[in-house]
DNA sequence: CGTCTAGTTGAGTTAGCTCAACGTGAGTGG
DNA sequence: CCACTCACGTTGAGCTAACTCAACTAGACG
Protein backbone atom coordinates (compact mmCIF):
# COMPACT_ATOMS: atom_id res chain seq x y z
CA UNK A 1 0.00 0.00 0.00
CA UNK A 2 1.24 3.44 -1.17
CA UNK A 3 0.20 6.90 -0.05
CA UNK A 4 0.27 10.00 -1.71
CA UNK A 5 0.43 13.81 -1.61
CA UNK A 6 -0.42 15.70 -4.16
CA UNK A 7 2.47 15.92 -6.30
CA UNK A 8 4.32 13.24 -4.63
CA UNK A 9 6.24 10.69 -6.90
CA UNK A 10 5.29 7.06 -7.23
CA UNK A 11 8.04 6.16 -9.95
CA UNK A 12 10.31 8.34 -11.58
CA UNK A 13 11.43 7.80 -15.54
CA UNK A 14 14.26 5.67 -15.99
CA UNK A 15 14.07 3.76 -12.25
CA UNK A 16 14.27 0.00 -12.61
CA UNK A 17 10.85 -1.71 -13.09
CA UNK A 18 10.16 -3.41 -10.35
CA UNK A 19 6.50 -2.62 -9.02
CA UNK A 20 2.98 -1.96 -10.79
CA UNK A 21 0.36 -0.02 -8.63
CA UNK A 22 -3.74 -0.37 -8.83
CA UNK A 23 -5.27 2.63 -7.83
CA UNK A 24 -7.59 2.52 -4.77
CA UNK A 25 -8.59 6.27 -4.41
CA UNK A 26 -6.91 9.55 -5.96
CA UNK A 27 -5.57 10.44 -9.71
CA UNK A 28 -2.36 10.13 -10.91
CA UNK A 29 -0.77 11.28 -13.41
CA UNK A 30 1.82 9.11 -16.07
CA UNK A 31 4.14 11.24 -18.28
CA UNK A 32 7.25 11.70 -19.87
CA UNK A 33 9.83 14.27 -20.17
CA UNK A 34 10.14 15.72 -23.68
CA UNK A 35 13.86 17.26 -24.92
CA UNK A 36 12.47 20.73 -24.70
CA UNK A 37 11.31 20.34 -20.82
CA UNK A 38 7.87 20.13 -21.22
CA UNK A 39 5.63 17.21 -20.43
CA UNK A 40 3.65 14.28 -22.29
CA UNK A 41 0.72 13.09 -20.49
CA UNK A 42 0.40 9.31 -21.49
CA UNK A 43 -2.31 8.47 -19.27
CA UNK A 44 -4.17 9.64 -16.04
CA UNK A 45 -5.23 7.07 -13.65
CA UNK A 46 -7.81 7.02 -11.29
CA UNK A 47 -9.65 4.15 -8.90
CA UNK A 48 -9.68 1.04 -10.37
CA UNK A 49 -7.07 1.43 -13.07
CA UNK A 50 -3.36 -0.38 -12.81
CA UNK A 51 -0.54 1.12 -13.75
CA UNK A 52 3.09 0.08 -14.79
CA UNK A 53 2.29 -3.46 -16.16
CA UNK A 54 3.21 -2.73 -19.29
CA UNK A 55 6.61 -1.77 -17.81
CA UNK A 56 9.60 -4.35 -19.09
CA UNK A 57 13.26 -3.54 -18.12
CA UNK A 58 12.98 0.05 -16.67
CA UNK A 59 9.73 2.25 -16.26
CA UNK A 60 9.82 4.86 -19.84
CA UNK A 61 7.50 7.16 -17.48
CA UNK A 62 7.21 8.51 -14.50
CA UNK A 63 4.07 8.01 -12.26
CA UNK A 64 3.17 11.00 -10.06
CA UNK A 65 -0.22 12.02 -8.03
CA UNK A 66 -2.62 14.48 -9.34
CA UNK A 67 -4.18 14.27 -6.00
CA UNK A 68 -3.78 12.66 -3.01
CA UNK A 69 -4.10 9.36 -3.72
CA UNK A 70 -3.52 5.22 -2.33
CA UNK A 71 -2.59 2.27 -4.50
CA UNK A 72 -1.87 -1.18 -3.72
CA UNK A 73 2.11 -2.02 -4.74
CA UNK A 74 2.87 -4.93 -6.74
CA UNK A 75 6.23 -6.79 -7.26
CA UNK A 76 5.88 -7.22 -11.34
CA UNK A 77 8.03 -10.61 -11.28
CA UNK A 78 5.05 -11.47 -8.95
CA UNK A 79 2.61 -10.97 -11.31
CA UNK A 80 4.43 -12.31 -14.11
CA UNK A 81 4.81 -15.74 -12.06
CA UNK A 82 1.12 -15.75 -11.48
CA UNK A 83 0.62 -15.45 -15.26
CA UNK A 84 2.87 -18.44 -15.83
CA UNK A 85 1.50 -20.55 -13.23
CA UNK A 86 -2.53 -19.20 -13.87
CA UNK A 87 -3.87 -19.55 -17.57
CA UNK A 88 -6.69 -17.16 -15.46
CA UNK A 89 -4.13 -14.44 -14.11
CA UNK A 90 -2.38 -14.62 -17.50
CA UNK A 91 -5.62 -13.82 -19.55
CA UNK A 92 -6.41 -11.04 -17.24
CA UNK A 93 -2.96 -9.60 -17.39
CA UNK A 94 -3.23 -9.63 -21.39
CA UNK A 95 -6.68 -8.03 -20.99
CA UNK A 96 -5.02 -5.23 -19.23
CA UNK A 97 -2.44 -4.74 -22.02
CA UNK A 98 -5.17 -5.10 -24.35
CA UNK A 99 -7.57 -2.21 -22.65
CA UNK A 100 -4.25 -0.47 -22.10
CA UNK A 101 -3.29 -0.30 -26.27
CA UNK A 102 -6.94 0.36 -27.25
CA UNK A 103 -7.08 3.59 -24.90
CA UNK A 104 -3.42 4.68 -26.17
CA UNK A 105 -4.77 4.24 -30.14
CA UNK A 106 -8.05 6.70 -28.94
CA UNK A 107 -5.24 9.02 -27.90
CA UNK A 108 -3.62 8.87 -30.89
CA UNK A 109 -6.76 9.59 -32.65
CA UNK A 110 -7.78 12.68 -31.04
CA UNK A 111 -4.03 14.00 -30.88
CA UNK A 112 -3.60 13.28 -34.33
CA UNK A 113 -7.17 14.58 -36.39
CA UNK A 114 -8.72 16.96 -33.73
CA UNK A 115 -8.55 20.69 -32.99
CA UNK A 116 -8.73 22.01 -29.75
CA UNK A 117 -11.86 22.24 -29.02
CA UNK A 118 -12.60 18.91 -30.39
CA UNK A 119 -9.49 17.56 -28.19
CA UNK A 120 -11.33 19.47 -25.05
CA UNK A 121 -14.49 17.95 -25.51
CA UNK A 122 -13.26 14.57 -25.69
CA UNK A 123 -11.13 14.94 -22.83
CA UNK A 124 -14.41 16.02 -21.12
CA UNK A 125 -16.14 13.16 -22.06
CA UNK A 126 -13.56 11.10 -21.41
CA UNK A 127 -13.17 12.13 -17.44
CA UNK A 128 -17.44 12.32 -17.23
CA UNK A 129 -17.39 8.36 -18.22
CA UNK A 130 -13.88 7.48 -15.70
CA UNK A 131 -14.23 10.10 -13.02
CA UNK A 132 -18.31 10.42 -12.94
CA UNK A 133 -19.32 7.52 -14.09
CA UNK A 134 -21.31 8.78 -17.12
CA UNK A 135 -22.89 11.57 -15.28
CA UNK A 136 -22.64 15.51 -15.84
CA UNK A 137 -21.02 16.47 -12.92
CA UNK A 138 -17.74 15.98 -13.17
CA UNK A 139 -14.75 17.61 -10.66
CA UNK A 140 -11.60 17.62 -12.27
CA UNK A 141 -8.64 16.64 -10.26
CA UNK A 142 -5.88 17.54 -12.11
CA UNK A 143 -4.70 21.30 -12.92
CA UNK A 144 -5.14 23.46 -16.21
CA UNK A 145 -1.52 22.43 -16.70
CA UNK A 146 -1.92 18.77 -16.84
CA UNK A 147 -4.71 19.04 -19.37
CA UNK A 148 -2.69 21.03 -21.23
CA UNK A 149 -0.16 18.22 -21.02
CA UNK A 150 -2.41 15.52 -21.77
CA UNK A 151 -3.92 17.36 -25.30
CA UNK A 152 -0.57 18.58 -25.96
CA UNK A 153 -1.73 22.33 -26.01
CA UNK A 154 -1.19 25.88 -24.72
CA UNK A 155 -2.44 26.75 -21.25
CA UNK A 156 -3.81 29.90 -22.88
CA UNK A 157 -6.01 28.08 -25.57
CA UNK A 158 -7.01 25.34 -22.84
CA UNK A 159 -8.40 27.94 -20.99
CA UNK A 160 -9.84 29.84 -23.92
CA UNK A 161 -11.83 26.78 -25.19
CA UNK A 162 -13.48 26.30 -21.81
CA UNK A 163 -14.55 29.78 -21.82
CA UNK A 164 -16.11 29.43 -25.33
CA UNK A 165 -17.65 26.11 -24.10
CA UNK A 166 -19.38 27.68 -21.22
CA UNK A 167 -19.68 31.08 -23.10
CA UNK A 168 -22.20 28.48 -25.97
CA UNK A 169 -23.73 26.65 -22.77
CA UNK A 170 -22.24 23.63 -23.80
CA UNK A 171 -20.61 23.11 -20.16
CA UNK A 172 -21.13 25.16 -16.93
CA UNK A 173 -17.70 26.07 -14.53
CA UNK A 174 -18.57 27.01 -11.30
CA UNK A 175 -15.25 26.31 -10.61
CA UNK A 176 -12.31 25.84 -12.54
CA UNK A 177 -12.23 22.72 -11.97
CA UNK A 178 -15.68 21.95 -11.38
CA UNK A 179 -17.71 21.05 -14.85
CA UNK A 180 -20.98 20.63 -15.43
CA UNK A 181 -22.75 19.18 -18.70
CA UNK A 182 -25.24 21.22 -20.09
CA UNK A 183 -25.70 19.82 -23.18
CA UNK A 184 -23.97 16.53 -23.62
CA UNK A 185 -25.15 16.15 -26.90
CA UNK A 186 -23.41 18.91 -28.37
CA UNK A 187 -20.16 18.15 -26.67
CA UNK A 188 -20.62 14.91 -28.06
CA UNK A 189 -20.83 16.26 -31.33
CA UNK A 190 -17.81 17.94 -31.08
CA UNK A 191 -15.83 15.74 -29.23
CA UNK A 192 -17.08 12.14 -29.92
CA UNK A 193 -15.04 9.55 -31.63
CA UNK A 194 -13.95 9.31 -34.66
CA UNK B 1 -2.23 -17.37 -46.28
CA UNK B 2 -3.35 -14.67 -47.86
CA UNK B 3 -1.88 -12.33 -50.73
CA UNK B 4 -2.93 -8.80 -51.27
CA UNK B 5 -2.13 -6.39 -54.02
CA UNK B 6 -1.99 -2.75 -53.49
CA UNK B 7 -4.85 -1.56 -52.00
CA UNK B 8 -6.75 -4.72 -50.83
CA UNK B 9 -8.46 -5.11 -47.65
CA UNK B 10 -7.65 -7.78 -45.53
CA UNK B 11 -10.02 -6.32 -42.62
CA UNK B 12 -12.69 -4.06 -42.59
CA UNK B 13 -13.07 -2.04 -39.14
CA UNK B 14 -15.96 -3.51 -37.79
CA UNK B 15 -16.10 -6.66 -39.07
CA UNK B 16 -16.27 -9.65 -36.64
CA UNK B 17 -12.45 -10.35 -34.44
CA UNK B 18 -11.64 -14.07 -36.01
CA UNK B 19 -8.30 -13.62 -37.40
CA UNK B 20 -4.84 -12.11 -36.83
CA UNK B 21 -2.15 -11.71 -39.12
CA UNK B 22 1.59 -12.30 -39.28
CA UNK B 23 2.98 -10.45 -42.23
CA UNK B 24 5.56 -12.17 -44.35
CA UNK B 25 5.84 -9.68 -47.09
CA UNK B 26 5.20 -6.19 -48.58
CA UNK B 27 3.32 -3.34 -46.26
CA UNK B 28 0.22 -2.90 -44.46
CA UNK B 29 -1.66 0.08 -43.28
CA UNK B 30 -3.75 -0.02 -40.16
CA UNK B 31 -6.42 2.91 -39.81
CA UNK B 32 -9.77 4.22 -38.38
CA UNK B 33 -11.59 6.48 -40.43
CA UNK B 34 -12.75 9.77 -38.98
CA UNK B 35 -15.80 11.69 -38.78
CA UNK B 36 -14.74 14.09 -41.34
CA UNK B 37 -14.38 11.44 -44.17
CA UNK B 38 -10.16 10.99 -43.21
CA UNK B 39 -8.53 8.44 -41.99
CA UNK B 40 -5.81 7.94 -38.90
CA UNK B 41 -3.54 5.53 -39.54
CA UNK B 42 -2.96 3.81 -36.30
CA UNK B 43 0.26 1.65 -37.50
CA UNK B 44 2.53 0.28 -40.46
CA UNK B 45 3.09 -3.10 -40.01
CA UNK B 46 5.81 -4.92 -41.95
CA UNK B 47 7.40 -8.49 -42.08
CA UNK B 48 7.78 -10.07 -39.04
CA UNK B 49 5.02 -7.43 -37.49
CA UNK B 50 1.47 -9.05 -36.32
CA UNK B 51 -1.68 -7.05 -36.68
CA UNK B 52 -4.84 -7.68 -34.97
CA UNK B 53 -3.51 -9.24 -31.79
CA UNK B 54 -5.56 -6.99 -30.05
CA UNK B 55 -8.88 -7.23 -30.96
CA UNK B 56 -11.48 -8.24 -28.46
CA UNK B 57 -15.27 -8.75 -30.64
CA UNK B 58 -14.69 -6.83 -33.50
CA UNK B 59 -11.76 -5.60 -35.47
CA UNK B 60 -11.88 -1.63 -34.61
CA UNK B 61 -9.62 -0.76 -37.65
CA UNK B 62 -9.21 -1.70 -40.67
CA UNK B 63 -6.05 -3.23 -42.84
CA UNK B 64 -5.24 -2.67 -46.16
CA UNK B 65 -2.41 -3.86 -48.28
CA UNK B 66 0.24 -0.54 -48.78
CA UNK B 67 2.05 -2.74 -50.78
CA UNK B 68 2.15 -6.19 -52.42
CA UNK B 69 2.06 -7.91 -49.25
CA UNK B 70 1.55 -12.02 -48.35
CA UNK B 71 0.55 -12.61 -44.75
CA UNK B 72 -0.10 -15.95 -42.58
CA UNK B 73 -3.24 -15.76 -41.38
CA UNK B 74 -4.81 -17.35 -37.61
CA UNK B 75 -7.78 -17.72 -35.78
CA UNK B 76 -7.49 -15.37 -32.73
CA UNK B 77 -9.45 -18.11 -30.88
CA UNK B 78 -6.52 -20.63 -31.38
CA UNK B 79 -4.05 -17.72 -30.15
CA UNK B 80 -5.91 -17.86 -27.08
CA UNK B 81 -6.46 -21.80 -26.96
CA UNK B 82 -2.28 -21.91 -27.09
CA UNK B 83 -2.04 -19.04 -24.56
CA UNK B 84 -4.33 -20.99 -22.17
CA UNK B 85 -2.49 -24.05 -22.46
CA UNK B 86 0.93 -23.14 -22.88
CA UNK B 87 2.62 -20.49 -20.01
CA UNK B 88 5.12 -19.44 -22.88
CA UNK B 89 2.59 -18.72 -25.77
CA UNK B 90 0.86 -16.67 -23.17
CA UNK B 91 4.16 -14.89 -22.91
CA UNK B 92 4.83 -14.65 -26.15
CA UNK B 93 1.52 -12.86 -26.70
CA UNK B 94 1.52 -10.77 -23.93
CA UNK B 95 5.13 -9.54 -25.28
CA UNK B 96 3.48 -8.70 -28.38
CA UNK B 97 0.95 -6.36 -26.37
CA UNK B 98 2.99 -4.48 -24.69
CA UNK B 99 5.21 -3.77 -27.74
CA UNK B 100 2.81 -2.22 -29.25
CA UNK B 101 1.27 -0.59 -26.62
CA UNK B 102 4.76 1.13 -25.97
CA UNK B 103 4.71 2.11 -29.94
CA UNK B 104 1.65 3.62 -29.52
CA UNK B 105 2.83 5.60 -26.64
CA UNK B 106 5.82 6.44 -28.83
CA UNK B 107 3.35 7.85 -31.16
CA UNK B 108 1.56 9.85 -28.66
CA UNK B 109 4.68 11.71 -27.61
CA UNK B 110 5.17 12.27 -31.42
CA UNK B 111 1.80 13.43 -32.32
CA UNK B 112 1.24 15.11 -29.39
CA UNK B 113 3.82 17.47 -28.93
CA UNK B 114 5.67 17.78 -32.26
CA UNK B 115 5.69 19.94 -35.05
CA UNK B 116 5.82 18.99 -38.63
CA UNK B 117 8.96 18.74 -39.50
CA UNK B 118 9.87 16.97 -36.06
CA UNK B 119 7.50 14.70 -37.24
CA UNK B 120 8.80 13.95 -40.44
CA UNK B 121 11.88 13.39 -39.29
CA UNK B 122 10.81 11.42 -36.40
CA UNK B 123 8.87 9.22 -39.80
CA UNK B 124 12.14 8.82 -41.39
CA UNK B 125 13.94 6.96 -38.85
CA UNK B 126 11.50 5.01 -37.76
CA UNK B 127 10.88 3.63 -41.48
CA UNK B 128 14.63 3.63 -41.84
CA UNK B 129 14.81 1.17 -38.39
CA UNK B 130 12.07 -1.07 -39.52
CA UNK B 131 12.48 -1.31 -43.08
CA UNK B 132 15.98 -0.52 -43.84
CA UNK B 133 17.46 -2.52 -40.29
CA UNK B 134 19.02 1.12 -39.72
CA UNK B 135 20.59 2.31 -42.54
CA UNK B 136 20.11 5.20 -44.57
CA UNK B 137 18.26 4.48 -48.18
CA UNK B 138 14.80 4.19 -46.97
CA UNK B 139 12.66 2.88 -50.19
CA UNK B 140 9.34 3.88 -48.55
CA UNK B 141 6.39 1.88 -49.48
CA UNK B 142 3.68 3.79 -48.63
CA UNK B 143 2.49 7.16 -50.60
CA UNK B 144 2.41 10.75 -49.20
CA UNK B 145 -1.22 10.40 -48.43
CA UNK B 146 -0.63 7.41 -46.06
CA UNK B 147 1.95 9.64 -44.52
CA UNK B 148 -0.19 12.71 -44.10
CA UNK B 149 -2.79 10.24 -42.45
CA UNK B 150 -0.42 8.57 -40.23
CA UNK B 151 1.20 11.67 -39.07
CA UNK B 152 -1.97 13.89 -39.04
CA UNK B 153 -0.83 16.54 -40.91
CA UNK B 154 -1.98 17.82 -44.71
CA UNK B 155 -0.09 16.83 -47.93
CA UNK B 156 0.82 19.61 -48.95
CA UNK B 157 3.12 19.95 -45.08
CA UNK B 158 4.13 17.07 -45.33
CA UNK B 159 5.78 17.23 -49.16
CA UNK B 160 7.29 20.95 -48.11
CA UNK B 161 9.27 19.51 -45.32
CA UNK B 162 10.43 16.52 -47.71
CA UNK B 163 11.67 19.48 -49.64
CA UNK B 164 12.94 21.63 -47.02
CA UNK B 165 14.75 18.62 -45.72
CA UNK B 166 16.59 17.58 -48.82
CA UNK B 167 17.28 21.63 -49.15
CA UNK B 168 19.38 21.48 -45.93
CA UNK B 169 21.13 18.11 -47.05
CA UNK B 170 19.74 16.08 -44.67
CA UNK B 171 18.24 13.78 -46.67
CA UNK B 172 18.35 12.86 -50.74
CA UNK B 173 15.13 12.20 -52.36
CA UNK B 174 16.24 10.77 -55.96
CA UNK B 175 12.14 9.72 -56.29
CA UNK B 176 9.88 10.61 -54.13
CA UNK B 177 9.55 7.13 -52.79
CA UNK B 178 13.37 6.75 -51.96
CA UNK B 179 15.04 8.24 -48.71
CA UNK B 180 18.36 8.65 -48.54
CA UNK B 181 19.80 10.26 -44.96
CA UNK B 182 22.57 12.38 -45.85
CA UNK B 183 22.68 13.39 -42.34
CA UNK B 184 21.41 11.08 -40.06
CA UNK B 185 22.89 13.18 -36.76
CA UNK B 186 20.81 16.27 -38.16
CA UNK B 187 17.90 13.93 -38.45
CA UNK B 188 18.01 12.72 -34.91
CA UNK B 189 18.57 15.93 -33.78
CA UNK B 190 15.41 17.19 -35.24
CA UNK B 191 12.92 14.00 -34.91
CA UNK B 192 14.56 12.11 -31.90
CA UNK B 193 12.20 11.21 -28.75
CA UNK B 194 11.80 12.53 -26.43
C1' DC C 1 -3.13 11.36 -77.48
C1' DG C 2 -6.23 12.40 -73.82
C1' DT C 3 -7.14 11.36 -69.00
C1' DC C 4 -6.15 10.51 -64.39
C1' DT C 5 -3.54 10.31 -60.20
C1' DA C 6 0.40 11.52 -57.24
C1' DG C 7 3.52 14.83 -56.14
C1' DT C 8 5.05 19.48 -55.84
C1' DT C 9 4.97 24.56 -55.50
C1' DG C 10 2.69 29.23 -54.77
C1' DA C 11 -0.50 32.47 -52.43
C1' DG C 12 -3.46 33.80 -48.95
C1' DT C 13 -5.93 32.66 -44.51
C1' DT C 14 -6.45 31.20 -39.88
C1' DA C 15 -6.05 28.33 -35.69
C1' DG C 16 -3.32 28.13 -32.14
C1' DC C 17 0.93 29.83 -30.36
C1' DT C 18 3.80 33.38 -27.67
C1' DC C 19 4.24 37.37 -24.94
C1' DA C 20 2.14 40.20 -21.66
C1' DA C 21 -0.96 41.76 -18.14
C1' DC C 22 -4.17 41.05 -14.46
C1' DG C 23 -7.14 38.86 -10.76
C1' DT C 24 -7.55 35.56 -7.12
C1' DG C 25 -6.75 32.36 -3.46
C1' DA C 26 -3.36 29.82 -0.59
C1' DG C 27 0.55 29.95 2.03
C1' DT C 28 4.13 32.34 4.75
C1' DG C 29 6.50 35.52 7.60
C1' DG C 30 6.50 39.69 10.29
C1' DC D 1 -3.89 40.19 11.94
C1' DC D 2 -1.93 42.07 7.78
C1' DA D 3 1.45 42.31 4.02
C1' DC D 4 3.83 39.75 0.85
C1' DT D 5 4.66 36.21 -2.35
C1' DC D 6 3.61 32.83 -5.49
C1' DA D 7 1.13 29.61 -8.31
C1' DC D 8 -2.89 29.23 -10.97
C1' DG D 9 -6.32 30.67 -14.04
C1' DT D 10 -7.97 33.92 -17.28
C1' DT D 11 -8.01 37.50 -20.91
C1' DG D 12 -5.91 40.55 -24.65
C1' DA D 13 -2.79 41.46 -28.66
C1' DG D 14 -0.02 40.11 -32.18
C1' DC D 15 2.58 36.57 -34.77
C1' DT D 16 3.54 32.41 -37.22
C1' DA D 17 3.22 27.58 -38.45
C1' DA D 18 0.32 24.98 -40.81
C1' DC D 19 -3.84 24.87 -43.29
C1' DT D 20 -6.79 25.61 -47.57
C1' DC D 21 -7.33 26.76 -52.27
C1' DA D 22 -5.28 26.75 -56.67
C1' DA D 23 -2.18 25.73 -60.34
C1' DC D 24 1.26 23.00 -62.57
C1' DT D 25 4.25 18.79 -63.79
C1' DA D 26 5.26 14.12 -64.61
C1' DG D 27 4.35 9.47 -65.01
C1' DA D 28 0.74 5.62 -65.74
C1' DC D 29 -2.65 3.83 -68.53
C1' DG D 30 -6.17 3.11 -71.74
Amino acid sequence: MVSARRGDTLVGAGAPAEHCFFVLEGALRVWRPLADGRRQILAFAFPGDWVGVGELREHNASVEAVAPARAERYPLRSLAAAAAADAGAAAALRELLRAGLEAAQGRILVLGHRNTREKLAAFLLEMSGRLAAGGDAVDLPMSRHDIVDYLGMSPETVCRNFTQLAADGVVALPEPNLVRILRRELLEFIGLWP
